[in-house]
DNA sequence: TTGAAAGCGCTAACAC
DNA sequence: GTGTTAGCGCTTTCAA
């Protein structure tokens, strides 16, 4: 018998909808009967055929996390670490993660097929299909990061008050000319972070596409013609570059950079003395992420979300002072 | 009307069963009729409810995916790419990846519930528990890395032998003393990689629980007084580690260590002059596990798999010279 | 080749 | 409080 409900039916001499209350916990049921149908079940490592849950109740009890597949794809730890945070989450309500491809075809296909409940875009695929597709599938679905389309439920970090924030603080301490390197100027992200530092330092100069070693060096010394001696790196990968190329003496005219990171890595940490940096937490976006489409399974208004982030700075002695809060949260997921 | 197939077979004047037979593509069915049901089901972007059909067909068409969730993990590419390997290569047969936390009790729940059909671990969790359970579970799963447990279908790189082609191509170009450091003892992969160095060099010092720059600097220094010249990292991060450390001059004696790397990364790739190191492809270690689960699901027999990998050494010019292969393979997974 | 009907393992009315 | 029964949307015999 592969009915799991009715072999404790059976073995209890009840019948299989008083398992089923037991279960579920739902309509009516004397607390010795459950508890009798749930001992034997922990007893017997019983567990329901989740399918047919699903399929009665009409809920796949799983939520879709999109990754782009592409496979020179950067910031690895940023969608692995948002996916951990929705899994952590996610698991604590009984729902799961299935992770699928960023692909329109990939969202399609999971949505039209109702194999979840809900979706998670861990960033605007620009596509200008999945969004749009989504907003009129009717489930509910978050976004993960920026994106031009309006009308979308989003979770972030506030990357321009953090840049805001960072580049306020960072200049209080350090004296000199700033300027700002960054990456590609389609990516929203970057704007984010242009804005933030420009609000901060306003006529400071800004070099953009620094996608290499080749182009970050470029950029740089694009700057320090311009006498800029404080550099704000967009991207820990920007910054590592930049670090390294100054070691090896290869920015020319050869000159002593200070430089300060938008956003922090494991790579960072590791270069001695330490580089302040903003310091991001993506698994707490992956996991307020989760929240607010378990919320909207929960009949709640879809509301966005906005995560907090760490200033870390080192001062004369190695040591690390953390600071920098979410300011301009409209909510703040626990 | 919420059954699709119904709302076709009503549409088009058949019965739900010749509609079924048309999407599934089993039992006698006329080409004709066939066609208009899947050109009816395209037209109007219609399929199938999955988890009527998984209910009905017995089959989840999902496969599980361990990751670690402990929060303060490293390696994150390793598991990332390969989770990306395996959504690719899952999703061309239909199947989806459900993302799930290494923990004995994650495992057991989706297991129990028949959530999935097979389960893909990505590292061993090392807990004496979720191996042996998955072992007498019954179902397809296979095991990313070394474990100790025996009689596990295993999909992985061959560190040792990667290990011994690197060194002893790297001890052909340079000539002085080798040196390996290596992370934690405990650790699988590094103990392979400890074989496959001592192999290729007999006799050269190994330093252990290089963890943290600190330590990682303090075994570099171990190895210096030894005379070593030519030292070997057990992985990235203590690569860049010592990098840095050099750059900064934090390694005393002072003196000029040539280094190679047992594992390359994107933060290796930032240096200048490129640190020798071996490539190896975590997205095609996904694939091939996802391929044997698959494999298995189809009822072949499970098969160890040993994925290929990369020597990529950098000449006097800067330019890189890329080598190396899986020359002890049982199975190379395309 | 197609239609009718009996499940798949569970939930949820509805009676008792 | 518990048993009975009718689905959930699909697949799959078994007849026709």
């Amino acid at each position: 018998m592969s009915s799991m409900i009715a072999e404790v039916a059976l073995a209890l001499g009840i019948s299989k909808g008083t398992v089923s209350r037991a279960i579920t916990g739902k309509g009516r049921i004397a607390a010795a009967t459950k508890a009798r149908v749930l001992d034997y079940m922990a007893e017997h490592d019983l567990s329901p055929n989740a399918i047919a849950q699903n399929l009665s109740s009409r809920k796949s009890m799983t939520i879709a996390y999109t990754v782009p597949t592409d496979p020179k794809m950067r910031h690895l730890s940023f969608y692995l670490s948002g996916m951990i945070g929705a899994i952590d989450r996610a698991m604590i309500t009984g729902y799961d993660i299935l992770s699928i491809s960023n692909s329109p075809d990939a969202v399609r296909r999971v949505v039209g097929q109702g194999k979840v409940d809900a979706v998670i875009v861990s960033r605007d695929p620009g596509d200008e299909v999945t969004l749009p597709y989504l907003q009129q599938a009717g489930l509910p679905f978050v976004l993960i990061g920026p994106t031009r389309i309006s009308g979308i439920t989003r979770v972030d970090h506030d990357h321009q008050a953090a840049c805001l924030e960072f580049t306020t603080a960072i200049l209080q301490r350090w004296t000199g000319k700033a300027g700002l390197i960054l990456g590609s100027r389609d990516d929203l992200v970057s704007q984010a972070r242009d804005e933030g530092f420009t609000a901060a330092a306003p006529d400071s100069p800004v070099a953009w596409n620094a996608l290499d070693e080749t182009s970050t060096v470029a950029a740089a010394e694009q700057l320090v013609e311009l006498g800029v001696d404080i550099v704000f790196c967009g991207d820990d990968s920007i910054c590592v570059a930049l670090e390294t190329a100054m070691m090896a003496g290869r920015i020319h005219p050869a000159i002593e950079l200070r430089l300060a990171s938008f956003h922090n890595s494991p790579a960072l940490e590791a270069l001695n003395p330490r580089i302040p940096a903003i310091q991001f937490d993506s698994s707490a976006v992956g996991a307020a992420a989760c929240s607010a489409v378990l919320k909207q399974l929960g009949g709640e208004h879809p509301v966005d979300s906005i995560i907090g982030y760490q200033l870390v700075i080192g001062d004369r002695d190695g040591h690390l002072a953390r600071g920098g809060q979410a300011t301009y949260s409209i909510s703040v997921d626990q």
